[in-house]
DNA sequence: ACACGATTATGAACAAAGTTCAATAAAAAT
DNA sequence: ATTTTTATTGAACTTTGTTCATAATCGTGT
């Protein structure tokens, strides 16, 4: 019972996070245990302590895997039409967003409704996980800007997430009911990124 | 060690709610046990399942209280100048949603960040309770619409809803950093106001 | 080969969580 | 006074995260 060495560390960490992504997909990551894990890969709880320091530990790790996902989908190029406007662009985006979400349900929930211990830091390399989500859209909206207004892009490019976000949030949580009694969540999207942009020329 | 009857049913369900209350406002909701409540107010953690049917009860019957709380604030005609237009009573009930996020974070969290298990369904009265909050701002931004525009009256309403929401939330979590560091925030919500409404005359 | 030290997995143990329920004490009814 | 009803309890069960002494095994030096 000890020393089996039948896995590498790094082996381990991809096997707990490969099993807690599994378990997340299926049931939501409350359904995420250290003994649920362990069982799924054949040891014991107290070998997950071993390779993370806490469940929380776990959980960051997770997140993280998918801020990445989320990264390389909006990231793909292929997805965009370069010759397009940014507004074109900007409604796919939020599609690809959205999908996502719907999708991976459960590991976006992940990313907002897991919710870490106000004691437990997040760690700075999530942080600027997250601030490399903003780049590509930030790129997308650069030509509504003249030159020197990069401060009023950032904002502009923060409100537009954090609008995306929100509907997305409530439609996925269902939170606000009846959101979709009216429209397509889609149509809404787009009818709320034409609105911005055509607010953002005056 | 039984039958006291120094409380009815009924105060024993406030007293219970006032204490769940507390503990969320002091630490979140996540300290809010059925031993902590039942210490608080000098009983055992058996009288709260002859009150409520679960923990999961009692944290829905907060989640109405905190409805109710800003249902009331963004109701309450002192706030809004009626002779304004739209867009400056708009912006009027967005920071006073902010600012209940803000002074009251855990408990407007209860509502967002507390997952309810997917088994437990919501029961019908509370999602009456969010669909009022929409009553309000709905006839705020009346004016922008032709009569018969009653569609795309409420497809306008629940995207500025979300997208004030979305910045809270983004905000008040800490969930996408260095969102404040370009703007305040409450002027990013005045900016989103702008271009969303300016967008509806299109 | 052998033994020893370093490492690694274990599983028993702890506290605290939600939840249940027979037992009990007190109020109400007879 | 006795019985019935009911409110409250507290012990018990399961499951959670977490710790750590213990045991097993690998690698290494002789």
């Amino acid at each position: 019972m000890a020393r089996r060495n039948d896995h590498s560390r790094e082996e381990l960490k991809t096997m707990i996070l490969d099993a807690a992504w599994n378990i997340t997909g299926d049931e939501g990551f409350s359904a995420v245990t250290a003994r649920r894990i362990a069982r799924a890969i054949g040891y014991t709880p107290g070998t997950i302590y071993n390779v993370f320091t806490s469940m929380d530990d776990v959980l960051i790790a997770l997140c993280a895997r998918v801020v990445d996902e989320l990264s390389a989908m909006i990231t793909l190029p292929s997805h965009y039409d370069p010759a397009a406007r940014p507004d074109h662009n900007l409604k796919i985006m939020a599609r690809l967003y959205r999908r996502y979400a719907s999708d991976h349900l459960h590991h976006w929930m992940l990313l907002f409704g897991y919710n870490l211990t106000e004691s437990t830091q997040v760690p700075e390399w999530y942080n600027e996980k997250i601030a490399l989500l903003f780049d590509p859209l930030e790129q997308m909206i650069s030509p509504l800007f003249a030159p020197g207004g990069e401060r009023r892009k950032k904002i502009a490019a923060r409100i537009l997430w954090s609008s995306v976000h929100g509907l997305c949030f409530l439609e996925a949580t269902r939170k606000i009911p009846f959101i979709t009694d009216y429209a397509d969540p889609e149509e809404m999207m787009d009818y709320m990124i034409d609105g911005f942009i055509s607010g953002i020329g005056r």
